[in-house]
DNA sequence: TATGAATGAGGGTTCATTCAT
DNA sequence: CATGAATGAACCCTCATTCAT
């Protein structure tokens, strides 16, 4: 067993630096872990087996424990450094001033590029995200949806009280409508609280005049 | 083997009216594909297991199979019955005249009742859409959704034309983007073809200023 | 799945009686069971896989899982019944009055009856003690000896107390010198050639006599 | 490999001194085989993992394959070096003559020291004796342990003879019930608060005299 | 219709051991 | 001497499905 096993308990991965410190971490584990991802991306982390990705890497199910407590470890791997720059860029956004039109733009455009180098990671949540949720390993990806929510609802209301946004806007609604574009689409049936109309209106209302206050 | 059920192969019951001709299909019968429907939406589909199905029921899970052929027929029907109508809301859009923004409104309003009303059919193709996408019983999924971008992409088309619409939408990327908000959230991976700033300046700009054209 | 399948999790079984009330339960089962419970004793509990015991059964080892939770379900149930009919037969020697010599008396002869009837019992705690100790699950069996225990040493200080017993015994040390001759020592089924109570008769001859001729 | 390594094959190291040519065994190895001594103690000889013994060491489960053939190599090791001390122990009682009384008492009080430096030995026949007395590697085991049997017997038997012992004492029977208070049951370091020189004297003043008072 | 028992393929995982470097 | 990577067999378990009763 090499030492560099990411641990099977306890407090996620996800609250230290996951991979930020991994130089010392041999280059045939970070390939495996790559290539592991490819095949959660392309089926879905539940659909991959064991034996699917150790065929990948042309040896045998058992030598993966050799680099990986467990399938689960593979997969904390891959969101948990997915999440944690997730979480950086946004908070980078907001520590960076700006009014609230900046931070959301920021917040977009480094999340895309942030996105664009994690495939694997958002296919995977795409994907299996109800059962990800659900499991208290990877109890930090709901954790860091809130932080996530809690951003945009704040900016969406300074914009709105500095009248950069519109005064009708609802600001929770609006996030739980876009989160999904740009995002995991948490299921509708979630958004409690709106009748269906509500919903409806305030989508039309964003597709055809967005959100921008009209001078 | 009873004669209710579902055909496990040849073309799928997509095809036809899943259930229009159901007068005579047994009260036990549909009640055992809402139980199973609740657990789908709830677990996931592949998540749940026949016992789980059965188990609900108060029946053991061999007793399902003389209700129905397989665990996929059981998904099959209530996949069917819900892209049909989704389909039909789309159609009936199209065919009731009206200018793309009326079309595009009726759209919105009516598949978002059909929605409301198919809550276990939405969330069994959020958390499994790569699998029934990659299953041969399940192409009229895929089939569906690209008749629906059709509708899409060609109603913004018409709507740009008549000048109700700016000019410089990308129709095919604003059904994308807006897909997901609506539906089931395909991959931003799949969206080929555009760069990624491409990606992100179009969802600022349909987010800030909206998709009506500002007279 | 059967409706008579052990807990899998929650408080141990041997809080309740675990057969006392198993009229209902299939034959089969009740089959499975013996059967396993010898191989269990023959080859230990750890040692015996699931597959030989199916071999036995002639049956698939997959086949097992429609009777059992687990292999620890199984280890469990014939545990479970063990050691409650043994704590059965300890409180009733201590209820039935008597002496501390009678009431040693009585739980020696009642034990020994017992532990005829659990001999798979007997030898699995023998070989794999360690490790059901260890297990949560089968906490209960600690728990038990530890009452076997205060009960041991009550009536040895009962004993001394009344002058029935030596006064320089020390009770504890006694009866842990004591215990593994009636108890987690080898099997009395491989003394061969000697009827239970002739064992019995011996036994306590010599704990209340000793070896020595008595000049 | 290196050239100290144990044999795999051939008659059992049981037979020659284990460890009487060791003084040019490396001081690394013998260090490795205390360490993992503890851990078959502690765990159990087949729940320990060449990987824990390895960890304990400070260096990888492959590196151990260069002082050790197997797994196998080190618990014969430890077992055979304790077993060959027992045994002298007991040829030693018996040369030296005396009553049978004697015989016994020397052979409770040299085996009780040689016990104390062989816990581990002693914990991994306990927890593990059925599997080491099925393996053809280990058939020195049961080998000593019936030539334990033919002195006690034969004490015994000897005893009786001189009047020394009771004359209806059941001289293989007797040896039954005691074998394991001396030896597989438990361990002698969990009886906490005792020093070994008490429980001795306990054991032989209850072996040769009872628990009864003597009125 | 339902039960109860079984199938069979496959799931994730463990572990003693080997061996090139 | 030690590492790091891999083997291969076995392990416990899951689950959709079948079928005699």
């Amino acid at each position: 067993m090499t030492h560099v096993k990411t641990t099977r308990e306890g407090q996620a991965s996800a609250d230290g630096s996951a991979t930020a410190d991994g130089s010392m971490r041999s280059e045939r584990r970070a390939h495996l872990v790559v290539l592991a991802g490819e095949l959660f991306a392309q089926r879905g982390y539940r659909a991959t087996t064991v034996r699917e990705i150790a065929d990948a890497a042309g040896i045998l199910s058992g030598s993966l424990y050799h680099h990986f407590d467990s399938k689960e470890s593979i997969g904390d791997e891959i969101l948990a450094s997915f999440i944690n720059e997730v979480l950086a860029d946004y908070r980078g956004a907001v520590a960076s001033a700006g009014n609230p039109r900046a931070v959301i733009e920021q917040i977009v455009r480094s999340t895309s590029r942030t996105l664009a180098r994690h495939r694997a990671a958002l296919a995977m949540l795409q994907n299996d995200w109800s059962y990800f949720a659900a499991q208290p390993r990877f109890a930090y990806l709901p954790r860091a949806l809130r932080e996530i929510e809690r951003i945009w609802v704040s900016q969406l209301e300074a914009g709105k009280e500095s009248g950069l946004f519109r005064a009708d806007l609802d600001s929770k609604l609006t996030y739980r409508l876009l989160r999904d574009v740009l995002w995991i689409p948490e299921q509708w049936r979630r958004t409690r609280g709106y009748g269906t109309d509500q919903v409806v209106d305030a989508f039309l209302r964003i597709l055809f005049d967005g959100i921008a206050n009209r001078a």
